[in-house]
DNA sequence: ATGTGTGTAATAGTGGTGGCAACACACAGA
DNA sequence: TCTGTGTGTTGCCACCACTATTACACACAT
């Protein structure tokens, strides 16, 4: 089961708001790019501003910023701020516990679970809002 | 969204087969330690002998088997019988192809989330059911 | 005071997932 | 050859997370 699209989504959100720094973004603007809803959008800008990647400018002119330069803003911070489930399920049932594998599967294979996802949020710390904002921009030039 | 619950069952299987190696463990008995059906775990051994993991002996006395050694079975072979599904999801619906950031933002972000699949994978390759075996039949010395 | 835009709650539709029952098929053993 | 055992597959059902949408209260700028 893959992620939500909430990553990919925020992802979009912020992008949008750096390469069009400054100026105040509306909701129903950001969620006519994003092809969704505004409710949609406001949901995620809600993580963000939690996070403390994003405010609000209300009234009128107003919209949603950023609240750090792009520079600064890891996709592995986007992750964390509208991703709430853990990357791998285990037993939806807890197994046997009076069985040799049923009682300890878990605990034995925890440890590799939990590389693999520290190893793949190391990955996405590596890449920023900024990266993802200039090869947009690049893209249009080509 | 996490991924499925079949990663990890699948894992439980091959470590059930790998501890009793030699004799053929039925269906049933594998669900028994899983706390689930036989037919969720014959879902699951399909699958796992479609990708030369495991393979079935039918009849009395019959059951599934490994088809390779527990040292040359890794996670990451496991993860990938088991899993159909990408690790992250970009928007349900394409975003709008006419905007600056929409219609890139997709091939901008798509190095970057192989990259952290790519990272993930590597790291469940590191681990084989012989070592969540080995771990599994420690435990109950301990 | 008015209009604009945010923030939140409630609701409904959708897709993936796991659980369960039924049945045809293949092999082992007597 | 016949019987029993266990697999392999199919279909259906319930459940849950997610997305989308509607509705409404609130805050700020002009």
């Amino acid at each position: 089961m893959p992620t939500s699209t909430r990553f990919a989504v925020a992802t979009h959100i912020l992008t949008a708001l750096a390469v069009t720094d400054g100026k105040p973004a509306r909701s129903e603007d950001i969620a006519n790019s994003v092809n969704t809803g505004a409710v949609v959008i406001r949901g995620l800008l809600s993580r963000l501003a939690e996070a403390g990647l994003t405010r609000s400018q209300l009234g009128s002119g107003g919209g949603a910023l950023l609240a750090k330069a792009p520079e600064e803003i890891r996709l592995l911070d986007v992750y964390r701020a509208v991703e709430d489930t853990e990357l791998f399920s285990v037993h939806r049932q807890p197994p046997c516990a009076e069985c040799l594998v049923g009682g300890n599967i878990l605990a034995a294979i925890n440890p590799a679970l939990t590389r693999a996802q520290a190893a793949m949020e190391a990955e996405l710390a590596r890449t920023t809002i900024a990266e993802i904002a200039k090869r947009v921009t690049i893209a249009v030039q080509a």
